[in-house]
DNA sequence: TTGTATGCGTTATCAT
DNA sequence: ATGATAACGCATACAA
C-alpha cells in the first residue's frame, strides 16, 4: 500500500492524500472518500519515505553502561515513558562499562540520524568530549555534570554529607567501600560528601581504610574482606552503592559480625535490594525515575527548539533513608 | 554530505560511489579516489534513503514487560550483544505489564519496518495472536512456548519437579506463592512441576495454602502474611520467583521465624537477589543470557533466510541451586 | 568497468 | 481546494 494507490482508489491526487494525512486542508467530500479507502485498506504511510524528506527519525538513542542495574533501569523507565507518549522510539545501547563502546555508539547513533541522544555518563574521557563535539543532534547527559551540555544529576555531595552526619553520630572506626574517582558523581562527590559529614561529627577516615570496588556485589564482598584484614576493629562500613553494601553484608554475616551492633553498614541508591537485605539497608534515595523523565523532556524540548539550544542543568533532590543497618 | 557530492569531488558518477560502498565492483584507482574523499569529508550514507530502497532497517524491536527485572535484563543483555555485533540496533519497548501495550508496540514496530521482533511473552491473548498474524517480519517469542512461532523457553516444569523433589524431602506443611495461571511458563508450569516433585516425596499441597502474587516483593510479603494467617504452622514456602521469595523472607523475619529451621523458602530464577538475601536463597538457575543470545541468533537466521521460515523451538537447561534457605 | 536513467514513497512548491 | 511536478539520497537495470 502506497499513497499513490490510495489516491487512485479515492479518485484524487496523491498530494491531496498527503494533505489529508498532514494539514487536513481538504474538502469534506474528498476527505471522506480518502478516509474510507484508508480504513478499508489499512494503509499506513511509509516511515522511511517520510523521514527521507523530513530528515528526522523519531528515534532517540540511549546509551547506558549496563542494563542490570536498579538505578539505571529506573531511569530508563522514566525516559521510556516520556518518549513513547510523545511518539518517539528508544534505541538502547549497552556498553557493559566499556568506555570505547560509549564513543562508538555515540557515533553510530549520530550516523543513524537519531533525533537526540541521552548518555548515561560514568567516566568521561577526552575521546568522549571530542566525539560529542562532532555530533549534530542534541545530547543530554544523565547522572554526571558536564560543562556545555544539558545534564541531569543528583546532588551526590550533599546526599553524602547528610548520610555522613547521621552515621557519624555512632561511628568510631570507619571503613569505606568506594568506586573509581574517574567517576565524578559516584567516586568523588559521594566520598567527599560523606567525609565532610563525618568530619562535622569529628569522625575522620584513615585512607588505609578505604577501598575501591568495581560496582559489583562480588567486589564489595572481596574488598570488605580486605578491609577487615587491615583493620579488624572497624565498626562502620560506608559503601558507595547498595550493591556494594550487599557484598559487604554478605561478608559480615560470614564472619559472624552482628549488624548494626558490631558493624553498621550504609549504601547509596535505595535499590530494591536495600529493603530486601537483612537487616534492611540505610541508604540514600534518589529520584531516578524522575531523573529519566526530566532528561527525556529536556531532550525533547531541545529537539523542538532547534537553533537556539536550551542548555539546562537540573539537580535532583535526595532523601536519607534510615533503616536497620545503622545504629 | 550526499553521495552526489562525493561523486563530484571524486570525479566519478554517483553510481560508482554506490558500488564502491556496496559491491566494491570498482577499479583500483577510482576506488582509491573515492576512499580518500570519503575519509576527508567523513561522509556516511543516509540510512533513511538507503532503507527507502532496500526496505530493511537493521532495526530489531524488542518488547519486554518491565525493565527492572534481573531475568529480563540478563536476556536483553544477551540479545543486545549479538545484535550489536552483527550490526543491528535494538529498539526497546517496555509495556509495564500492560497487555494492550504489547499489541500496540507490535504494531508500531511493524509499521516502522523493523527487520524482526523479539517478544517477551507473559500472557498471550487472542489479540496477540491476531496481531502477530498481521505482522510481516519474523517474530520470535522468549520465555513462552507458542505454536507457529519460533520460541526460546526454559523447562519450567522439570525445573519445578527437580526443586520439588529436593524440598519435598524435608517438607510437611507446604505453602506456595504463585503467579497468575494466565502465564503458562511461570504460573502453570512451575506450579505443576513443583507439585509433581513434591508428590514423588509423598507431600501434597492443599489449595488453601496457595496464593497468587503479582511478581513483586511487596506482593510476596503480603501474600506470605495472608498465608500464615490461614495456616500458622507452615514449615515450607515455595515461591514462583526470587523476588516473591524476598518478600516472603521479609515477612518471616518480621514474625521471628528462623529460616530454614522453622520455615524453609525457595525461589526461582537465581537472580542477584538470591545470593544477597539472608539466608541465601535456594533457587533454580536459568541460563537467561544464553536464552537472549539464542533468541537473537535465531531471529537473525530467520531474517536472513527470508521465504523459507525456519521455525525452531529451543528449550534451555536449568540447574538447581541449593543454598541456605532450605533444610 | 563505468555512467545514465529510473524508481523507492513521501512532502512541498507551484500553478490552476 | 486541488493536482502536477520536483525534490529527498540512494541502489540498480541497462547501456556503453
Amino acid at each position: 500500500m502506497t499513497i499513490n494507490e490510495i489516491a487512485e482508489m479515492a479518485g484524487v491526487s496523491r498530494a491531496t492524500v498527503s494533505r489529508y494525512l498532514n494539514d487536513g486542508y481538504v474538502s469534506k467530500q474528498k476527505a471522506e472518500r480518502i478516509r474510507k479507502v484508508i480504513a478499508e485498506t489499512g494503509y499506513t504511510p511509509s516511515v522511511s519515505a517520510k523521514l527521507l524528506r523530513s530528515n528526522h527519525t523519531n528515534l532517540i538513542g540511549v546509551i547506558i553502561p549496563k542494563i542490570s542495574s536498579d538505578s539505571i533501569s529506573r531511569m530508563v523507565n522514566g525516559i521510556s515513558n516520556v518518549l513513547m507518549a510523545e511518539g518517539y522510539q528508544m534505541l538502547l545501547a549497552c556498553t557493559n562499562n566499556n568506555e570505547a563502546d560509549e564513543v562508538r555508539y555515540l557515533k553510530t547513533f549520530s550516523q543513524n540520524n537519531v533525533d537526540g541522544i541521552i548518555l548515561f555518563g560514568t567516566v568521561l574521557t577526552q575521546q568522549h568530549y571530542e566525539t560529542l563535539k562532532e555530533i549534530s543532534c542534541p545530547v543530554i547527559v544523565l547522572t554526571q555534570k558536564v560543562k556545555g551540555y544539558s545534564c541531569i544529576y543528583s546532588d551526590d555531595f550533599h546526599a553524602g554529607c547528610a548520610l555522613g552526619r547521621i552515621i557519624g553520630k555512632t561511628a568510631k572506626n570507619v571503613g569505606m567501600l568506594l568506586v573509581t574517582d574517574k567517576d565524578i558523581a559516584v567516586g568523588i562527590n559521594r566520598r567527599d560528601g560523606l567525609i565532610q559529614g563525618l568530619r562535622e561529627c569529628n569522625v575522620s577516615v584513615d585512607s588505609k581504610n578505604m577501598r575501591i570496588t568495581n560496582f559489583t556485589m562480588e567486589s564489595g564482598y572481596a574488598m570488605a574482606k580486605d578491609l577487615f584484614k587491615e583493620s579488624p576493629d572497624l565498626d562502620t562500613i560506608i559503601c558507595a552503592t547498595d550493591t556494594i553494601a550487599a557484598g559487604a553484608i554478605q561478608y559480615l554475616h560470614e564472619i559472624g559480625k552482628s549488624i548494626p551492633k558490631d558493624v553498621q553498614v550504609s549504601g547509596f541508591g535505595d535499590s530494591t535490594l536495600a529493603s530486601a537485605l537483612t537487616p534492611t539497608l540505610s541508604t540514600i534515595h534518589f529520584y531516578y525515575e524522575e531523573a529519566g523523565k526530566e532528561g527525556a523532556e529536556l531532550l525533547l524540548e531541545q529537539i523542538r527548539s532547534e537553533g537556539n539550544p536550551v542548555l539546562k542543568e537540573i539537580q535532583l533532590a535526595y532523601d536519607t533513608v534510615i533503616r536497620e543497618s545503622t545504629r
